[in-house]
DNA sequence: TATGCGTAGT
C-alpha cells in the first residue's frame, strides 16, 4: 500500500504542521492520492501540536486503523483538554501488548498536569518497562510541583540520566527561586544544551538579576530563537522595554512568540499605539499577540478598538473571550458583557467569575447570585466577588449570609473574604460577629495581613471599641498609612479628638507623610471635639491639595459653631465653584441646628439640585421651616418630593444582641415584642424631657409622624 | 535518504 510518495507526503505534512501551518498541512492531507496509518497519526500530532484537540479527535473518529501510536495520541488529546478520567479510561482499554512505554508516559504526563503526583507514581511502579522518559515523566511530576525534595531523592535514584533530567531539575529550582541552589546545579550539568542556559536565564530575570540574565545571554554557546525571546521577555518582564526592542530589531529571524512577546511588552508600559504598530506588522498575527493588544485596549477603556481586533480574530481561545468579556465587564457594559457570554462556547471559572463581578459591580446582586448557581466548580474567586458585591452594596446581612454559604461549598476565606466580612460587621456595628470573624482570622493565620488587619481596626472602631481597635494597630507586624488612618478616623469617629489628634502629631513624628484621607479624619476629629481653633489651624497649615471634603469638615465644624456665614464664605472661596452635596449637606445641617431660614433654603435649593432624589435634604428643609411654624412652606417641600417622585424611605435602625440582629422599621417592625419596646421607650422618652434633650424632641415627633 | 507517540526552555 505505501510507496515511497507517501513517506514523501507524510514528511511535508510533519514539517507544515511543525512550522504552525496546520491550515496548509490539512490541504495537502485532503490532497494526497494514497494515506497510510501514518499519514493520519502524522495529522492528528499536527492537530495537537497547534493546540486543536478537537480537530485531532475527528480525525481519530474516521481513521481507518489504528495503532499504538494513535491511541498514544488520543490519550494525549484528552490529557490536553483536562478529561483526564477519559484518558484513563482509553489507557486501561488497551490490550497489554498495545501499551508501549509511550502510552504509560502519556498517562503519566497527563496526571503532571492535574497535580496528581500520587496517580503518577502509581502508574510509573506499576510500568512493567520503564524507558528514560518514563523516569523524565515522573521526574517532572516532582520538579513542576515544587516537591524538590523529592525531586531531588528521585534524581539521585536515576539509573541513567540526560540533560532533559538536569533540565527538569534546574527549572524546579528556578520556580522556587533558589537561584543559588539553580547555579550549582547548572555548573555541574555534564553537556548543558540551550535549553539548560535559557531556564537559567530566565531564573534571573524572574528575581530580578537582570545584568546576570544578560550576561548569560552574551555567553551562551549557541543562540536559537528562544534565546533570544527568553531575554527580550526578561528585558520586559524588568521594565526595559526599549532594551527588549533593540534585542527584537537584531535577531536574526522571529516567531510568533518574538512578536507576541514585544506587543506585550508595549501594552504593559502603556505604550499602546506602539503595540498595534508591531501588530499590524506581524506576519502572520496569532491570537496570543491579538489577546494582549485587547487586553491593552481594555485597561485604557478603549472599547470600541479593542472590539475592533476581537472581531477580526477567526479562532478565538478562552482566554481572548475573557480579556474581551473582562473589558465589558470593568466598564460598566453589562448587556455586551451578557451577549458575548451567550456567544461563548468553551467557558472556564474565569469567564464566570468576570461575568459575577461585572454584575456585583453594578449592583445587579439576583443576576450575580444567577451566575454562581449556575456555574458548576466554584472557587474563592467566586465567593469573594458576590461577598464583596454585596458589601458595596450596602447588603452587609446578605454578604455576611454568603460569608456562611461560602464555608458549607468547603471553600477557606481568604484576605478579601476577611476585609469583606469584617467591613461588614463594622457598617452593621456587629460587634459579636466580627469578633467571630476577627478569631477566624487568628486561626487561619491571616490575621498579620495588612488588609486584614486594617479591616479590623476599622470594625472595632465602628463598633465603638476603640481600645481593641487600637490593640490591633499596635500588634500588626507592618502598618501603613491606611492603618494610621483607619485608627484617626476610629478615635474621630468615637468623640476622642484630642487623641486623634496626638495620633496624627506621632504620624508625623514618624516621618509618615499624611495623606488626604489623614486630614478628612483629623478634621473631622475636630469637629465632632468641638475644636474649632485646632481644626481651623489644621486646614491651614495642611500640606495636601485640599478637597472638597475638607472643606465639608471645616463647614461642619464652623457650623456646629455657629459661624455660618464665615463657613458659607469659605465655601464661596473654594477653588471650582462647589458642587460637593457634603459640604452643602454640611451646611443645611448647621443652619438647622442654628434656625438659620434663609441660608438654610438657600443650601437646600442648590443640593435639590445636585441630588433631586435624595430623601434627607428635602426632609431637613421642611423640617427647618416647620420650627419656624412656617407650614405653608413646609407643604410646599411636600408637594416637590412628590412631583419629583421622591419617598421618604421608612426610618430603619438596628441593635445586636445576644441571639443576632434586631432591626426596627418606623412601620411594621419585624419585632415581636413591639409593645414591650414602646413601652421602655416612653419611658425614656419621658426622662428625657428634663435634660437637654428637650430641645430636639419636636422634631423627633415630626419624623414620627 | 526521506514519515507518526511520550519528558525540558520563550
Amino acid at each position: 500500500m505505501t510507496n515511497r510518495n507517501t513517506v514523501t507526503w507524510n514528511s511535508m505534512i510533519s514539517a507544515l504542521a511543525k512550522n504552525n501551518k496546520i491550515n496548509d498541512a490539512r490541504s495537502l492531507f485532503d490532497e494526497m492520492p494514497l494515506r497510510n496509518l501514518v499519514s493520519w497519526n502524522t495529522m492528528i500530532a499536527g492537530y495537537l501540536h497547534n493546540d486543536q484537540v478537537g480537530e485531532a479527535l475527528k480525525l481519530f473518529e474516521v481513521m481507518p486503523q489504528r495503532d499504538p501510536f494513535t491511541w498514544t495520541l488520543v490519550i494525549t488529546c484528552y490529557t490536553r483538554s483536562r478529561e483526564i478520567e477519559k484518558a484513563r479510561r482509553v489507557f486501561d482499554g488497551l490490550p497489554q501488548e498495545k501499551r508501549k512505554p509511550a502510552c504509560w508516559n502519556a498517562m503519566i504526563a497527563g496526571y503532571l498536569k492535574k497535580g496528581m503526583i500520587e496517580e503518577a507514581r502509581r502508574l510509573f511502579d506499576e510500568m512493567p518497562v520503564k524507558d528514560l522518559v518514563s523516569w523524565n515523566s515522573m521526574l517532572a511530576c516532582y520538579t513542576q510541583n515544587e516537591e524538590m525534595n523529592m525531586g531531588l531523592k528521585f534524581f539521585v535514584e536515576m539509573g541513567e540520566r540526560d540533560v532533559v533530567s538536569w533540565n527538569l531539575m534546574l527549572h524546579g529550582l528556578v520556580q522556587i527561586n533558589d537561584m543559588d541552589g539553580a547555579l550549582c546545579f547548572f555548573r555541574r550539568i555534564p553537556n548543558p544544551n540551550v535549553v539548560s542556559w535559557v531556564t537559567i536565564l530566565s531564573g534571573y530575570a524572574k528575581v530580578g538579576r537582570i545584568v546576570e540574565a544578560r550576561g548569560l545571554f552574551d555567553r551562551m554557546p549557541e543562540r536559537n530563537v528562544v534565546s533570544w525571546n527568553a531575554m527580550i521577555a526578561s528585558y520586559i518582564r524588568n521594565n526595559q522595554v526599549d532594551e527588549a526592542a533593540r534585542l527584537f530589531m537584531e535577531m536574526p529571524d522571529r516567531n510568533p512568540a518574538s512578536w507576541t512577546a514585544m506587543v506585550n511588552g508595549y501594552v504593559r508600559c502603556g505604550k499602546l499605539d506602539k503595540a498595534r504598530e508591531l501588530l499590524d506588522q506581524m506576519p502572520y498575527k496569532n491570537v496570543s499577540a491579538q489577546t494582549a493588544m485587547i487586553y491593552g485596549y481594555v485597561q485604557n477603556m478603549r472599547m470600541d478598538e479593542a472590539r475592533e481586533i476581537f472581531d477580526g480574530i477567526g479562532s478565538r481561545d478562552v482566554l481572548c473571550w475573557n480579556t474581551m468579556l473582562a473589558g465589558y465587564s470593568q466598564s460598566d457594559r453589562m448587556d455586551e458583557a451578557i451577549q458575548l457570554f451567550k456567544q461563548m462556547n468553551t467557558m472556564n471559572l474565569v469567564t464566570w467569575n468576570t461575568m459575577i463581578t461585572g454584575f456585583a459591580q453594578k449592583g445587579q446582586m439576583n443576576e450575580a447570585l444567577e451566575i454562581l448557581e449556575k456555574m458548576g466548580e466554584r472557587n474563592i474567586v467566586s465567593w469573594n466577588s458576590i461577598i464583596s458585591g454585596f458589601t458595596q452594596n450596602g447588603l452587609y446581612i446578605n454578604a455576611l449570609e454568603h460569608f456562611l454559604l461560602m464555608a458549607r461549598d468547603g471553600k477557606k476565606p481568604v484576605q478579601s473574604t476577611f476585609a469583606s466580612g469584617l467591613s461588614c460587621c463594622a457598617n452593621l456595628a456587629a460587634l459579636r460577629v466580627g469578633i467571630q470573624i476577627h478569631h477566624l482570622t487568628v486561626k487561619s493565620g491571616y490575621v498579620n495581613d495588612l488588609y486584614v488587619g486594617n479591616a479590623l481596626i476599622t470594625m472595632y472602631s465602628k463598633c465603638g471599641r476603640i481600645s481593641s481597635a487600637d490593640q490591633v494597630f499596635n500588634d500588626l507586624d507592618g502598618i501603613d498609612i491606611i492603618s494610621w488612618n483607619s485608627l484617626i478616623f476610629g478615635y474621630a469617629l468615637n468623640g476622642y479628638g484630642r487623641e486623634a489628634i496626638e495620633l496624627f502629631q506621632e504620624m508625623e513624628e514618624k516621618g509618615l507623610d499624611p495623606d488626604q484621607v489623614t486630614f478628612v479624619g483629623v478634621l473631622s476629629a475636630c469637629s465632632h471635639a468641638g475644636l474649632i481653633d485646632q481644626g481651623l489651624g489644621l486646614f491651614k497649615s495642611m500640606t495636601v491639595e485640599p478637597v472638597a471634603e475638607h472643606y465639608a469638615c471645616i463647614v461642619d465644624l464652623l457650623g456646629r459653631a455657629g459661624r455660618l456665614k464665615e463657613a458659607y464664605q469659605l465655601m464661596l472661596g473654594m477653588p471650582d465653584k462647589c458642587n460637593h452635596p457634603g459640604t452643602w449637606g454640611a451646611l443645611l445641617g448647621a443652619c438647622r441646628v442654628h434656625r438659620n431660614i434663609e441660608l438654610g433654603k438657600l443650601a437646600a435649593e442648590k443640593l435639590f439640585e445636585l441630588e433631586p432624589r435624595s430623601t434627607s435634604n428635602y426632609v431637613l428643609l421642611s423640617n427647618i421651616q416647620a420650627e419656624a411654624g412656617r407650614w405653608k412652606e413646609v407643604e410646599r417641600v411636600r408637594v416637590l418630593m412628590k412631583e419629583r417622585g421622591v419617598e421618604k424611605q421608612p426610618g430603619c435602625s438596628w441593635l445586636e444582641a445576644k441571639n443576632g440582629v434586631h432591626s426596627f422599621f418606623s412601620h411594621n417592625s419585624k419585632e415581636s415584642n413591639m409593645a414591650d419596646i414602646c413601652d421602655v421607650l416612653r419611658v425614656l422618652t419621658a426622662h428625657m424631657k428634663n435634660t437637654r434633650y428637650m430641645l430636639d424632641i419636636n422634631l423627633f415627633l415630626l419624623d414620627y409622624e
